[in-house]
DNA sequence: GATGAATGAGGTTTCATTCAT
DNA sequence: GATGAATGAAACCTCATTCAT
């Protein structure tokens, strides 16, 4: 009753205080990722300035580069911290062995599928594809915590189907990567045609559908 | 003060035409776009400096801007002629109706796989990808000029296919650009992972195989 | 939230006094004081930030500005502290009236020279020169205190000297500060070319030599 | 009488006007170099902003930098310059061999000394003695085409009096520096007591005097 | 017609200083 | 008393654009 979203309110409300507090760099951090993220997403690296994530975290300009010295740490720093929640997603394997692999690579892929909309990996995807040649090493972590190990379960499973029959073609063995494509299709065409917007899982399915549903 | 030699920009060249010399203006048009081309490819839209787009034309600036009143109107005007190329490609259907719509599909989208990397139709779309949220309207052009042709063609050749059984799913019906998925694939792929390049038309095959090879 | 240990400052140390630790006190001034000289030698007056000052002196920033309240007023105070350990130097007459004047200048100047070195004057008379135009007072003050006092002995010497015949010339009488020059240039030059430092007390000793050893 | 000082005064006022013109690039750098100069004799290198030396020169911000495209070269290209005139000077030897050694070093000596007041060189001495440290190649050059020459010369003269047996002391063969601490000791004495000025000539006067008139 | 010198808004970054804890 | 997170004025530098020649 008395005043429990005291500190909430102030994190709103663009506090002019300069105090220090023991808890209160962490949630300048948060603060920071949260706007910062956002901005990079509508604007790009180089279409948001520094100021705007400064006041869009109801901070000074001066506060971004205490805890980010350049707008390239920020951008990677943002990036890295959100590939850790992918990270984190993938995770959980959640393969159960029973049904077919076409039952499987549902259950495994499209899960993620349908995240990429709710979180903002879809967001964070396009970032990288579209700033990827300024951060090299940013795509190399991506590449090696994201890609590659996605890349060998599905080789996995596409051999393990292969192996029971259940594929006639060798094609998903060497090319893993294509039973991402409905994904990277979603994403890059919802970030084009803001008016027309793809359902990733929607796409997947079809994706599956149009494998396995022969015969 | 006077004006009597209102026609100095004649006496260049030939008398006839009353404009500047027609030739030598399509040359340097021509060398423009190749060099904002070539810049805009490699460095963006806010990577790229006029001063730099004029040196590699061979040109002042201010003769660029002659051509081009502003950085966003030789960008649009650079990919919208590299656009019609990309149509002129389209329009050679090409189509043969002789074989199974899996030769179609093959004889009618692969060539344009193959072309993507030989021509710069890959730097094209990168680009188109992404600045397009800057370039709305040239999204909305490449939409209608190149898309909406591409997938109705598409879309006609699944409704056959499922017509005459050699697809059981509709999925390709309702989703044409899946067909896209694996060039763009290559395209964003290729432009993220440098030492790992994946050949267009190699993946546009695996995902054929993918599709039709089926028991 | 209570107040009832208002006198939390004394019970760090002694009861006895009010104010803070006087012992501690004048340890972290020291400190201070040490530490911004050092820098302000290396780095200069805009060179040097009060960070890097309490960084080197172990202390927190604000802590710095207990002590000075800006850095004019931090630069000032080391200037005027490392001056009273000069004026100091001064205060030792040690001139023994027996032997030539040639003698009692060498005695009386020569310690400085080479003192000038081994302590930091050398480094404080260059700071002071660098800086001078932007602390005029500062300037005033190391006049007042060092400069007339010391031109005003030479002076005197000089005028004994010319009196015992020991010089023919009034030249020194006039311009008593030509007799602390070879000190200066040794000062600037060894600042400049690091790599071929000259000796203060050489270079003394070889202007002394120049003015007496003749005939 | 009609309007000799025409250009003069476009200078003076700021001329908006962007044209350009094939010998206006000659004056907008000695423009530059001449406002560049004055700002920083008065405030130092840091104490200068690339704003003022604009303004003073009449010119927009980006003028400068496209003469100079940093700071640092700003500097280094005025100091250079003003370098120029400088050894020009030295190059006047002028050395008649007529006369006692006393004589000539007066002569050689003296004008350099009555020339540092009037023009700037001794503002040039104090800038290079100044902001030396964070200009080392500057240095360098300094002392190899000014230093080294002038204290090659007054070594040859030395060895020339000592021959002659007109200085009993080989002080000066040693340290021929110590011939220029006179004028050294006025720039330092004349930039720190603006209140007190002294004749770099009058000392250096004194100087010669205190060695030779002995006797 | 072509040119490039000139411009200045706008962006990044630094750092002296404050003050809540 | 000590601390360092927060602040924002101010400095450097870039680059799209203009226009006199």
């Amino acid at each position: 009753m008395e005043n429990e979203c005291n500190h909430e309110h102030q994190a709103q409300k663009q506090r002019r205080g300069r105090g220090l507090s023991p808890a209160k760099t962490a949630e300048t951090q948060t603060r920071i990722v949260k706007a910062a993220f956002q901005l990079f997403i509508s604007g790009g690296f180089e279409g948001t300035r520094m100021i705007d994530v400064a006041q869009q975290a109801g901070l000074g300009k001066g506060t971004l580069y205490r805890y980010y010295p350049t707008k390239e740490a920020l951008f990677e720093g943002v990036l890295v911290q959100a590939l850790g929640s992918t990270v984190q997603t993938l995770q959980n394997p959640n393969l159960e062995p029973t049904g077919s692999i076409e039952e499987i690579l549902r259950q495994a892929i499209r899960p993620f599928m349908a995240d990429l909309q709710k979180s903002h990996k879809a967001d964070l995807l396009r970032l990288i594809i579209t700033e990827g040649p300024r951060f090299p090493s940013l795509v190399a972590v991506y590449q090696r915590v994201v890609l590659e190990p996605v890349l060998s379960a599905i080789q996995t499973l596409a051999k393990q189907a292969k192996a029971r029959g259940e594929i006639k073609s060798e094609a998903l063995i060497e090319y893993p990567m294509l039973m991402l494509s409905p994904g990277l299709l979603s994403i890059i065409w919802n970030g084009l045609f803001l008016d027309r917007q793809l359902q990733p899982e929607a796409l997947f399915d079809a994706f599956i559908e149009l494998i396995f549903v022969q015969s």
